[in-house]
RNA sequence: UGAGGGAUCGUCUAGCGGUAGGACGACGGGUUCUGGCCCCGUUAACCGAGGUUCGAAUCCUCGUCCCUCAGCCA
C-alpha cells in the first residue's frame, strides 16, 4: 500500500527554517503563502510550489495562505481564481481562513505609497514609457536621473492623488521609488511602483485607476499577512533587493524572508503559462484541461491522483540549480499509486475475433474474476465466456519473431480466468490478406485457467466475450512533444514545431467487459496488460463510454521489440 | 562581458572537513494466471587547475560553462 506518511526529505529551505526555529526567529512561527496571479490555469510547476509551501507549513505546525496576486486587471479573470481554488483544494490542501487577495490591500498599499513619498523615497515621474526605458541605461551602462526626480514632496503628493482621482491618461505618469539610477542591479534603478490603468478590476471594479506593481505589492502583502518565509522561484532573485528595500523604508508589521528555489521543468512538455496559453489559443489542444496538458485540471481529467502528484513533488526535491525532471518519474509515481488503487478489468483496444470451434453453440459461462487479484477478499465481478471472443490484435502474430510468446498458429495460451486456448487456423481477408479472425479450440479441463496435467503456457491474454462486450471509445495519449526539450528547435521554429502528431489517438472500436457498462468517473481501472484508464469526465456518456488512458503499464515486450529493431 | 545565482551517476537529489548515499532510468536475474506488481543484482557522478589539511564534493585562489535581470508583466 502506498502511504501518506511520506518522509519529508531534507532540502535547503527546510534547513533554513529549522535553523530559524532553533534561533527563535519569528517566535518559532512558520507561515507561508502560495501567491498565484489569476491569469491562467495551474500546472505541475505550481503543484511543486503548492506542495512545498503547504507542506512546509503543515510540517512545522504553521499555516499557508492562498493569496491572489491580482494587481494587473487587464490580464486577470474570475475564471482563473475559481479554477485555481478548485485545483489547490483537489490537491488536498486547505488554506483555512486565509484566502486573500492583494486587491484587498489596495487601500493600505496606497497609504504605504504616500508614506514613501512623504519620506522622499518615491516620486511621480512623467517620462513616457519609452523615455523611462532610455533613462534606465543598460546592463553595462548606468542609467541617468529622471528630470522629475527632484519634484517637491507636496507636488508628488498632489500628483499622486490626482493620478488616483483619474485626472491623467494611462502612460502619462507613474510613481517611482527613488533609489539609485546607477545601481548595478537594474531592478533598483528607480523601479515603477504604481501605474495608471483605466480598466475594471475583477474584484474592485472601477474603484481604482492606478494599480501597484508586483515588487511593491508582494513584499507588503507578505508583511501584512505576517508571512515568515516568502518562497518564490529563482527569477525573482534580483528582486529580493527591492523586496527588502521597500520593507526597510516603510513601517511594516514584519519583514519576511524571501527564499528562491529552482522552478520545475519536465521533459517532453512545457511548463510556462505563456506557452500553455499559446497551445490553448491556437487550438493545438482542446483546452486547459486537455488530458495531454501538464495542467492540474488536465492531469486530473487524464486520471492522475493528488497522491501521485504529492509523491512526485517529494521525490524531485527542492534546490537552487536549474534542472529538468524526467517525465518517466511522473509516470512512475502515477503507476505506483494506481497499481494500489485500480480495479483490474478487461478491455480490448484493437479487437481480433476468435471462434472456439469446439465450444458448444449458445453456451455462456459466468466466470468469477477478482477486482484485485492480489487481494481477492476485496471483491469480484462476473465475466461471461462464450464461443466467440475478441482478443487484442497485438496478441497474435502469424509468423512470430523470437521471444514472442503470445498466440500464433498451433500455439497454446491461457485466457485470463478462463481456459487454455489453441490457435488452429487463421482467416484472412481475401482482398488485403489481413488477419480477420482465428479459429481456435479450448481445453475444457483448464476451466479457471489451471491445467490438471500441469502443462504450462507462456502467456496469458485478456479477452472479452463478443456477444456480451460493450463498445467504447478509448483515447490513448502520448507525450505532447516529440523532444525532451520542446524548445530546442531548428532555426526560426518555435516550440509548436515540436508537437507530437501522435499525442492523441482515438480508438473507436474498443470492446470492454460488460461490468464496465456502469463504470463511474471516480473509479480508476487497470485494463489488464494495457494500462490505467478512467472515464473522461467531460465527454463520456452512459450510452457512449469514453475512457482516457492515464498511463501504460511498463511493457517488457515493447522493450524487446525495440531492441530487436536496433 | 554590470550585478545576482548555479555546476555531484543518463536524470533528479543527499552531503555542511572523516567510507560519495537514495530515487527514477538503463542492463541482468528470480517470481508470476497481467511480458504488470514484487524481489535480487549490475551500471554510473563530485566542471577544471592549483592551494590549505593527516584527510577536501565540502575551506581558499584562479579559470570554464550555464541561468536570471534593461515591462508602466508577475
Amino acid at each position: 500500500m502506498a502511504s501518506d506518511e511520506t518522509v519529508q526529505p531534507s532540502n535547503f529551505i527546510r534547513n533554513i527554517i529549522l535553523e530559524d526555529i532553533r534561533a527563535g526567529k519569528h517566535g518559532g512561527q512558520v507561515t507561508t503563502r502560495f501567491p498565484p496571479e489569476p491569469n491562467g490555469y495551474l500546472h505541475m510547476g505550481h503543484a511543486k510550489s503548492i506542495c512545498l509551501n503547504f507542506g512546509l507549513a503543515k510540517g512545522f505546525g504553521g499555516e499557508c495562505h492562498l493569496r491572489f496576486d491580482d494587481t494587473n486587471p487587464g490580464k486577470e479573470d474570475v475564471e482563473y481564481v475559481e479554477s485555481i481554488q478548485e485545483d489547490v483544494r483537489w490537491l488536498g490542501f486547505d488554506w483555512g481562513a486565509h484566502l486573500h487577495y492583494a486587491s484587498d490591500y489596495f487601500d493600505r498599499l496606497f497609504e504605504f505609497a504616500v508614506q514613501l513619498i512623504q519620506s522622499g523615497k518615491a516620486y511621480v515621474c512623467s517620462l513616457s514609457p519609452d523615455e523611462i526605458r532610455q533613462y534606465r541605461g543598460t546592463l553595462t551602462e548606468p542609467g541617468k536621473n529622471s528630470p522629475y526626480r527632484n519634484r517637491s514632496i507636496d507636488e508628488n503628493l498632489d500628483l499622486f492623488y490626482r493620478m488616483k482621482a483619474g485626472e491623467f491618461e494611462e502612460g502619462t505618469h507613474v510613481l517611482r521609488a527613488r533609489i539609485d539610477m546607477s545601481s548595478p542591479n537594474i531592478i533598483l534603478r528607480d523601479p515603477t511602483l504604481y501605474r495608471i490603468r483605466k480598466v475594471s478590476h475583477h474584484r474592485t471594479g472601477n474603484t481604482w485607476c492606478i494599480y501597484p506593481m508586483y515588487d511593491f505589492t508582494h513584499c507588503l502583502s507578505d508583511s501584512i499577512e505576517n508571512i515568515t518565509h516568502s518562497i518564490c522561484t529563482l527569477e525573482f532573485e534580483n528582486n529580493r533587493a527591492l523586496y527588502d528595500w521597500v520593507l526597510n523604508e516603510l513601517d511594516t508589521p514584519c519583514h519576511p524572508q524571501q527564499i528562491e528555489f529552482a522552478r520545475l521543468n519536465l521533459s517532453f512538455t512545457v511548463l510556462s503559462k505563456r506557452k500553455l496559453i499559446q497551445l490553448v489559443d491556437q487550438g493545438h489542444v482542446s483546452g486547459w484541461d486537455d488530458p495531454r496538458m501538464p495542467t492540474i485540471s488536465g492531469m486530473r481529467r487524464r486520471g492522475y491522483t493528488p497522491h501521485a502528484i504529492h509523491n512526485f513533488c517529494e521525490r524531485i526535491g527542492v534546490a537552487r540549480r536549474d534542472s529538468t525532471v524526467d517525465m518517466a518519474l511522473l509516470e512512475y509515481c502515477i503507476r505506483e499509486d494506481l497499481n494500489d488503487k485500480a480495479l483490474r478489468v478487461m478491455g480490448v483496444l484493437n479487437p481480433l475475433k476468435v471462434i472456439i470451434d469446439n465450444y458448444p453453440e449458445n453456451q455462456v459461462e459466468s466466470l468469477e474474476a477478482p477486482y484485485y487479484p492480489d487481494r481477492p477478499e476485496m471483491g469480484s465481478r462476473i465475466v461471461p465466456f462464450s464461443k466467440e471472443l475478441f482478443i487484442e490484435a497485438d496478441d497474435f502474430i502469424e509468423d512470430p519473431p523470437k521471444k514472442f510468446f503470445r498466440l500464433s498458429p498451433g500455439r497454446e495460451v491461457r485466457l485470463r480466468y478462463a481456459y487454455f486456448l489453441k490457435c488452429e487456423t487463421v482467416v484472412h481477408d481475401p482482398l488485403t490478406g489481413k488477419v480477420v479472425a482465428l479459429h481456435c479450440t479450448y481445453d475444457p479441463e483448464t476451466r479457471g485457467g489451471g491445467a490438471p496435467d500441469g502443462r504450462k503456457v507462456k502467456a496469458t491474454l485478456h479477452w472479452v466475450s463478443a456477444a456480451h462486450a460493450v463498445p467504447a471509445e478509448v483515447r490513448v495519449y502520448n507525450h505532447l512533444f516529440i523532444k525532451p526539450d520542446p524548445t530546442e528547435t531548428p532555426d526560426g521554429q518555435d516550440f509548436i514545431s515540436s508537437i507530437n502528431p501522435d499525442s492523441l489517438q482515438v480508438l473507436n472500436h474498443c470492446m470492454i467487459e460488460p461490468s464496465l457498462a456502469n463504470a463511474d468517473t471516480n473509479t480508476r481501472y487497470q485494463f489488464e496488460r494495457l494500462g490505467y484508464f478512467c472515464l473522461d469526465s467531460r465527454d463520456s456518456r452512459p450510452d457512449a463510454l469514453i475512457f482516457n488512458r492515464t498511463v501504460t503499464l511498463r511493457d517488457e515486450w515493447e522493450k524487446i521489440k525495440k531492441q530487436a529493431a536496433t
